[in-house]
DNA sequence: ATGGTCGTTTGACGA
């Protein structure tokens, strides 16, 4: 199974580069976040003349993910799904595809550490932990994954110093997301690569990508069945590259590959 | 030089 997420910065905006990835990689499962799109405007019948079966959660200018597969699409659900306070944003869909359970994830920015938006943050991320407690099993092959906006450790930054006092790096949030993977689940692209340097966004402004500049913030993170099984995982960094008129979003796909 | 660049419900705000 080849699976991808991919933050795309607006599915309207990115639509020819999706088609023309899809058709390129032939990806199984596409989790796709930031479509900025609502319900009625998701392209669904230009993904099935592509072979795609599509679950889209959006809301309209803000957030919104999609979970696109080609190996089947069961048991949608949108949100944390638990009935008890709906989440304000558009931020996480699920399905079954091929076996597997996948959650595609958008996870609230944070803005700064005294912003309202950052203690949101946190508790999202709690409450995705207790969502994996009450839906899954991680004794299934199972695939949380998405823009998680923390990153993980210092070497998923490009220089710390920049982000002293900053959100993506404090330890409250990576305290939050170390939770989401003591539930079993493995960091499956940091598990096939320890180098420092490696990173799935870079910000638009001020040559960031060129100078090398990114973070490591979207993140495939699987259960221990689904990591035994994974072969390859990569960023496609050419996929941040573009012309003016046909702009790339500020993240990279980040794929991963299993056999058997 | 105290900014930079994208995207969106056109323009202030989010990332």
């Amino acid at each position: 199974m080849l699976l991808a997420t991919w933050n795309v910065n607006s599915l309207n905006a990115r639509l020819s580069r999706v088609e023309r990835w899809l058709e390129r990689f032939r990806p199984d499962v596409l989790c796709l976040q930031e479509t900025k799109m609502a319900d009625d405007a998701f392209p669904a019948l230009t993904f099935e003349a592509l072979g795609y079966e599509a679950f889209h959660h959006g809301e309209g200018r803000w957030n919104g993910v999609a979970i696109l597969s080609r190996v089947g699409l069961d048991d949608p659900v949108a949100g944390f799904g638990d009935n008890i306070d709906p989440d304000p944003d558009a931020r996480l869909a699920w399905a079954t595809c091929g076996g597997v359970r996948v959650a595609c994830c958008y996870v609230p920015n944070g803005r700064s550490l005294d912003n309202d938006h950052y203690q949101y943050k946190l508790s999202w991320l709690d409450r995705l932990r207790t969502s994996l407690d009450q839906s899954c099993d991680p004794a299934d092959d199972v695939v949380v994954c998405g823009d998680f906006n923390v990153a993980p450790t210092d070497i998923d930054v490009y220089d710390t110093s920049c982000f002293v006092g900053a959100t993506h790096v404090s330890a409250p949030e990576r305290e939050r997301l170390a939770r989401i993977a003591q539930w079993g689940l493995v960091d499956v692209f940091r598990e096939h690569h320890q180098e420092a340097g490696l990173y799935s966004w870079w910000d638009y402004r001020g040559g960031a990508f060129h100078k090398r500049q990114g973070m490591r913030i979207d993140l495939l993170m699987v259960s221990n069945s689904m990591a035994a099984a994974t072969e390859t995982v990569v960023v496609d960094r050419n996929e941040r590259k573009g012309p003016k008129d046909d702009p790339p979003s500020d993240h990279a796909p980040v794929l991963m590959v299993t056999g058997g």
